[in-house]
DNA sequence: GTCCTGCCTGTGATCGCTCACATCGTTCCC
DNA sequence: GGGAACGATGTGAGCGATCACAGGCAGGAC
């Protein structure tokens, strides 16, 4: 910086302000010290910049299953909304789901001076720990939130799966059975709860409900059950890669989709639309949900306290996997 | 660290020597010092470390397509491989496959004072300009190499792309249809040419080939013009996303997957198993190959200079969509 | 007893930037 | 025309670590 400010023949301090935008610069000043910074090829050293202001420019992510289509396009807002606000973003992927496993990745972010933390984790015991973190900076859960929460953002999964039942039930189905994720996450159990509550406002049973773990090969085990199963004409998978397995099944099995058994997943990921048939589905904006979360953290920097962000309401994609009962 | 210091009553540098796990410390006074940072919650400053010592323990990663299965499974594995290092690693994203965005990518990671940069991005034009850049640091490449680049890791598309068309022939067919990937892209190039060689060895004329965009939306619009000619009996796509729309547009025609077509894929994503039928397909070591560029990033900057690293064989995995000709 | 050698510890300068404050000209107003 | 007000620039301290170097205190050799 002290070569730049000589060759423009200004002092270092000007050189700063020119760096940060001051408006105390004359233009051809200003023109000049450019001019410098340019033929010398200078760049700052952002090291001195942080330990001289305090502020790293930089947001931490915590996100579990990135291998997975949700959590990675959250991943995807989350940086391009830091991007927007200059800062960048550190993500950390937790491989195993333990609350230690959460701790060590904050951990690891504190120590790259993260200003917030974007936690998007919707297993139970870990974002029972996460919520229960008093880090020295804001946190922001992006999963797992209920309507209400203070620096939350989140999707409304409970409507989301009402309204994938909803379809089926008003197609004319007695009852939809359920494929459902682990309910240790947050998720799984808010989509279980809707796919209930509906049969519960309509008088009817909900149909049978197996247990998934998100992975297609859960849901290919669970429809093999289903497939056997005559009364089975409707299913509620409550994620996509778990309906792949249920489709394959069933397809195994001989019983056509939608004529004999209609199937609704829930995601929307690039390939629901390619499936055999077209997957109907839930589709979630996650990446909005991603830019969101980034909004509230740095509302809180900007010492506005915790706000609270509307949860989003997902759309339910209608294809080809669901038909009216045959008779 | 003074606080520290002082309450552990040794010196600010005998501090940083705890700190750096330096032997020229007593057991008692490195005790007494480790007691203090645990009482005083005491974590230390990145940022004065960093301008003192001159280095970031960081390293940058720039990826196309993270939304797909390939790129972000190296992402994972670079940043496995480089937190067993000890290092960070700050992931660019590109939106656009453009050499600007891509400059602008490296430039973002440079004002990061990352210490190397992987490049995973296999598109031609932005890989040359990734080539022809002159980095203070230095730069690995993770895709689109061939054999015996100097920093390069990769994995061998053209044998890949040999095995699934000799597969094909092996049982029987004739001649294999290609749909490839946009041949901008070297691993699309490197694919076809392996598929097409294999033709030629054996004096066979290459099937009808039809480009794609490694969208299953691309490849449905192959398969529903393949599907139209009798001819066709086996397909190789380029990715296992076409080979879904292939398979989507197959069942649409109503012809009969393996028994009167053959599909095999590329990639092995964990969807593959689960499609109607299983698919065939080329499986890569995507994590393997994160580590391998983290490991000959970390080797240049321990001044070995360039080294190469030998290009990793993939592995054909028969499942259900291949079949005998029926013929 | 002296000196040397080897371990362990302390001292001060330094990295490159921003912050608070001082300074120097202009302009503008009464 | 004097002084206030303001705009543009310069000066020096300080952020929190590491590095190079300078001691101090043992034990062993002579």
């Amino acid at each position: 910086m002290a070569d730049v400010a000589q060759a423009a023949g200004v002092s270092h301090q000007t050189v700063s302000r020119v760096l940060n935008d001051s408006p105390l610069v004359r233009d051809d000043t200003r023109a000049r010290v450019q001019a410098a910074i340019a033929t010398l090829g200078y760049r700052r050293n952002n090291a001195a910049r942080q330990l001289a202001t305090n502020r790293s420019g930089r947001l931490g992510m915590v996100a579990a299953h990135l291998a997975y289509h949700g959590p990675s396009m959250v991943a995807v807002g989350v940086v391009d909304a830091a991007h927007a606000a200059d800062y960048e973003v550190s993500l950390e992927g937790l491989t195993e789901l333990t609350p230690d496993a959460l701790e060590r990745a904050v951990d690891r972010l504190l120590g790259q001076s993260v200003e917030a933390v974007v936690v998007a984790v919707a297993h139970r015991a870990a974002l029972e720990r996460a919520r229960a973190l008093r880090l020295p900076v804001p946190v922001v859960l992006a999963q797992g939130v209920t309507e209400g929460d203070r620096l939350a953002a989140g999707i409304d999964q409970h409507l989301g799966a009402r309204r994938a039942t909803e379809h089926l039930l008003d197609l004319g189905h007695r009852r939809v059975a359920l494929v459902s994720g682990p309910l240790d996450w947050i998720e799984a159990e808010q989509r279980r709860d809707g796919w209930q509550r509906v049969h519960e406002e309509r008088g009817l049973l909900p149909g049978p409900a197996l247990p998934g773990d998100w992975s297609a090969a859960s849901g290919y085990a669970a429809g093999r059950r289903l497939a056997v199963d005559r009364e089975v004409t409707a299913v509620f998978a409550a994620n996509d890669a778990m309906a792949l397995g249920v489709l394959k099944a069933l397809h195994e099995a001989g019983r056509r989709v939608p004529e004999e058994v209609s199937l609704v997943g829930f995601d929307d990921e690039p390939s629901a639309a390619f499936l055999w048939p077209a997957l109907t589905t839930v589709a979630q904006e996650f990446s909005a949900l991603g830019r969101t979360a980034v909004d509230l953290a740095l509302r809180a920097l900007g010492g506005e306290g915790a706000a609270t962000a509307p949860l989003v309401a997902p759309v339910l994609v209608v294809r080809d996997s669901t038909a009216p009962p045959s008779r």
